[in-house]
RNA sequence: GCAGAGGUAGCAAAGCGGUCAAAUGCGAGGGACUCAAGAUCCCUUCCUUCAGUAGGUUCGGAGGUUCGAAUCCUCCCCUCUGCACCA
């Protein structure tokens, strides 16, 4: 078999899908769905390396096995094509993003179909097409109505090299998250925001519901959104209610002080005369600290010259402006109780501020410095002797009366700025007229499409300076007016596609409902966990807000989240041009083909892990698929025995959960094996069929070709998935197998000995116990052991046994005999 | 600092209370085939021993639970990945 065989192989296959439609769906109510999605790639102009192809392979591996369960499987691919590589490398050129993205999308579909990936292709969708974003605009307006869209100067993160505003969720460590190298700038800005907050309780609490999602994204997601149940306490100064915010009420008789964030906008409201200079002095301060070093800057304060009084006891506490309170969480202020807050305890000593302990641990303990767990209130009047979670709520509930406080839930999230000053995204729907203010396009007038003849100078938006596109018609009031230049954050495109793809043509609205809700939610979801915050937030949120639409009736987009690992390059490393460690497909097809590194791909580890490319490795693999393709050129047609049969089934079942589990690099092993005793044993050629229906998600384009050699008709990737039978699964035959194993090294054992002692030995013989007899096949022993072997029961009068070495037999165990 | 994941034979990677000296692949070595090389096939690959199927020491380190631990518990060391003052 010449090497470049399986390359056109794969080639006839993916043509013969292709005319025959093998894997587009459509609505069916007597077969069960089942949504098997692989998060859309951005169209990158690089095209797409052995890594996208690991993140589709595992999709598909899996979506094929569920077609062939049975399932009517929806298995989409588009492309999330709004971006700022597109434009900025427009701006390069001087030519229009369009023209690039659609040149990447198509090299895209060329690479993917050279994959053989089976997508429904006929509902492919591209996010850079009206037709597409024209339902961004839709759900912006949605959501305008609803009043979870809003506009808002306020400090915004700002990336230098974007040239745009970041959301919060695209700033990963104060850099932007496509510039690892840059710092992300605050900047007072005017813009929009989606109100996720409006859906933080939800999108929180629902991850409770999402079983089947790893525990480190719901952790990330919980981390994040960050949701803490607590109070909001007034404290009085000047007359004047100053909330707070904490989360420990239970502690509030150990309040010494408060701390009021150097930010809080209304700061020199409080601060006394005499203590002005000082405060202002601080705040100046702050200011002149770099965004990068704020973080290790250690806690500050400033007396503001203020008291406020505590809510129970009437007490003076004084009032401080801190460096570390933020302005935007809470209140901006939060009461200072060094006895049980690590934080207050350090200002605490700093600036010799009184330490009073009200919780005392249950359990004696000696306590130094601050003691932040649970214990008995004391020092604290009526409410002494009661425990942390009772005094919370009883301490709650006096405020409450009193009119001082109430229970209230914060969250970290913030909401959502979806504005970009660039060119390649969504326009927003809004314009702006002198007369009537801030004014919505209406629905009907929709899409807003970006202009095509316009020219890229330079690195700002070119709307901004384009007249046709700026100069629009108040809907209103019919006078003239200019459009919104700014666009949305691609992660609005992403945040829904899932649902346009189970009705992608729809030209009258978003989708068919009915549609969307037989194909939805997805039932596996496979991509990157680097989108824990990101795009696996966002598409809950939106989920959940087209639920009170009425569009869908459920509230989560996916069921199950498998996170693949990366694929590294040979040397360990992030595959990157720069690096020079990129594997393209193309280039590994042509040598091997493309099934033979797409299961190589799925046999170094467990999808979820990490893996690197090894040019040795796919040589495994490589050979494994060439013997299959020996042995069925040279197959003869034979029995099956129990033996294999029990081999067979138990190989089903357990491929079965293995790949329901993604545990496929065990279900490789277990192909592999089953291979093995095909080599060794004589099968019929049924059985050959069910080894290749369990490799054809792993090798889909040999198995159609081996499927057609032993003379099946149709497509093997719409053949049924094999069945377990348990009552054929013998545990001696496994059994007997590794006693054959042992056994064929023992006898090599004894072989090699007797060479070195007496000369070679020719005949091998070899005695089992009398119920044995039927797991040792002297053909199968005789050409691996390379010299004829003679299988005996050790009862049987008329054996050869000079030596009387069937004494020595014991089951499992056979006495051998050479000479 | 806090939280999480992990450290298994030359490498990669399964195993997660007995059936474990530990699947599988790669690498390495031996053999068969061949004039030879390659391909292919068979075998070996922790150490010792040997007409055999035995013994010894292993699964980051140190203890512990158990008749029995790579697998459970405690402490420690190392690696990775998140969150970094959210009150």
């Amino acid at each position: 078999m010449k090497e470049t065989d399986f390359a056109k192989i794969e080639k006839k296959w993916q043509k013969a899908w292709e005319d025959k439609k093998a894997f587009e769906v459509k609505e069916d109510k007597k077969k069960q769905k089942y949504y098997v999605l692989e998060m859309f790639p951005y169209p990158s102009g690089t095209g797409l390396h052995m890594g996208h192809a690991h993140n589709y392979n595992i999709g598909d591996i899996y979506s094929r096995f569920k077609r062939m369960q049975g399932f009517n499987v929806l298995h989409p691919m588009g492309f999330d094509s709004f971006g700022l590589p597109a434009e900025n490398a427009a701006i390069k050129a001087k030519s229009h993003p369009k023209k690039f993205t659609e040149e990447a999308i198509a090299n895209f579909i060329r690479q993917m179909k050279d994959l053989g990936l089976s997508y429904d292709w006929s509902r492919m969708v591209e996010t850079h097409k009206p037709d597409y974003y024209r339902w961004d605009q839709w759900i912006f307006l949605k959501m305008y109505e609803k009043g979870l869209v809003y506009r808002k100067k306020s400090p915004v993160n700002w990336c230098p090299k974007c040239n745009t505003v970041l959301a919060n969720e695209q700033v990963i460590g104060g850099k932007c998250w496509r510039h690892e190298d840059t710092n992300v700038e605050i900047k007072h800005l005017e813009q929009w925001f989606f109100k996720i907050t409006h859906y933080a309780d939800e999108i929180y609490e629902d991850l409770n519901k999402l079983d089947d999602w790893p525990e480190l994204i719901k952790r990330l997601q919980r981390n994040w959104i960050g949701k803490s149940e607590g109070a909001e306490i007034d404290f009085i100064i000047n007359k004047e209610k100053w909330k707070i915010f904490t989360t420990r009420p239970d502690t509030i008789f150990g309040v010494t002080f408060l701390v009021i964030s150097a930010q809080h906008p209304r700061l020199m409201d409080i601060v006394t005369s005499e203590q002005k200079a000082k405060v202002q002095g601080f705040v100046k301060k702050l200011h002149s600290v770099k965004e990068e070093d704020l973080d290790k800057m250690e806690k500050e304060g400033v007396f503001t010259g203020a008291y406020a009084s505590h809510p129970l006891t009437g007490e003076k506490i004084p009032v401080y402006a801190g460096n570390f309170v933020l302005a935007d969480y809470g209140s901006g202020m939060v009461m200072g109780v060094p006895a049980h807050d690590e934080r207050d305890y350090e200002f605490a000593k700093k600036y010799k501020l009184p330490i009073k302990y009200v919780v005392k641990p249950e359990k004696a303990e000696k306590i130094e410095g601050a003691y932040e767990g649970v214990g008995i209130l004391v020092n604290s009047d009526s409410f002494n002797g009661l425990q942390t979670a009772e005094a919370k709520e009883h301490i709650i509930k006096v405020l409450e009366t009193k009119k001082l406080g109430k229970k209230v839930i914060n969250f970290r999230l913030r909401d959502w700025l979806i504005s970009r000053q660039r060119f390649w995204g969504t326009p927003i729907p809004i314009v702006y007229c002198d007369k009537c203010g801030v004014v919505p396009v209406p629905e009907k007038d929709l899409p807003i499409v970006l202009p095509e003849k316009i020219e890229f100078k330079g690195v700002s938006n070119p709307l901004l300076q384009y007249k046709p596109f700026l100069e629009a018609k108040c809907p209103n009031c019919k006078g003239p007016a200019r459009r919104e230049t700014d666009t949305m954050d691609t992660f609005v495109n992403s945040s829904w596609y899932f649902l346009r793809y189970c009705d992608s043509h729809n030209d009258k609205k978003i989708f068919d409902s009915a549609k969307a809700n037989y194909w939805c939610p997805i039932d596996v979801y496979v991509g990157g966990k680097e989108h824990a915050c990101l795009h696996l937030i966002y598409f809950r949120f939106y989920t959940k807000f087209l639920r009170d639409l009425g569009l869908i009736n459920f509230g989560e987009p996916a069921r199950r989240l498998f996170n693949q690992g990366f694929l590294l390059g040979p040397d360990g490393e992030r595959m990157s041009k720069s690096k020079g460690n990129v594997i393209l497909p193309e280039v590994v097809s042509k040598k091997y083909g493309i099934d033979v590194a797409r299961l190589f791909l799925v046999s170094i580890a467990s999808p979820d892990k990490d893996i690197m490319w090894s040019d040795e490795g796919i040589d495994g693999t490589f050979r494994f698929l060439k013997r299959v393709f020996s042995y069925v050129s040279n197959m003869k047609e034979g029995k099956t025995s129990k033996k294999i049969e029990s081999k067979i089934h138990s190989t089903i079942k357990k491929i079965t959960e293995e790949i329901e589990n993604f545990k496929y690099n065990l279900a490789v092993i277990r192909l592999r094996e089953l291979f093995e005793s095909f080599e060794h044993e004589s099968i019929a050629k049924s059985d050959f069929n069910l080894f290749i229906r369990l490799l054809s998600p792993f090798a889909p384009h040999l198995s159609e070709e081996l499927w057609q050699i032993i003379g099946n008709k149709g497509f093997v990737s719409l053949a049924p998935w094999p069945e377990a039978d348990e009552k054929k699964i013998d545990e001696k035959f496994e059994q007997a197998e590794k006693s054959a194993d042992k056994t064929v090294s023992d006898i090599l054992n004894v072989l090699r000995i007797v060479d070195e002692k007496k000369g070679k030995a020719n005949k091998v013989y070899v005695y089992v116990m009398p119920f044995e007899l039927e797991y040792y096949d002297s053909n199968e022993l005789t050409k691996r052991v390379g010299k004829p072997v003679m299988v005996f029961s050790v009862s049987d009068k008329k054996k050869h046994d000079p030596q009387g070495k069937a004494s020595k037999a014991k089951p499992g165990k056979p006495g051998i005999y050479v000479e």
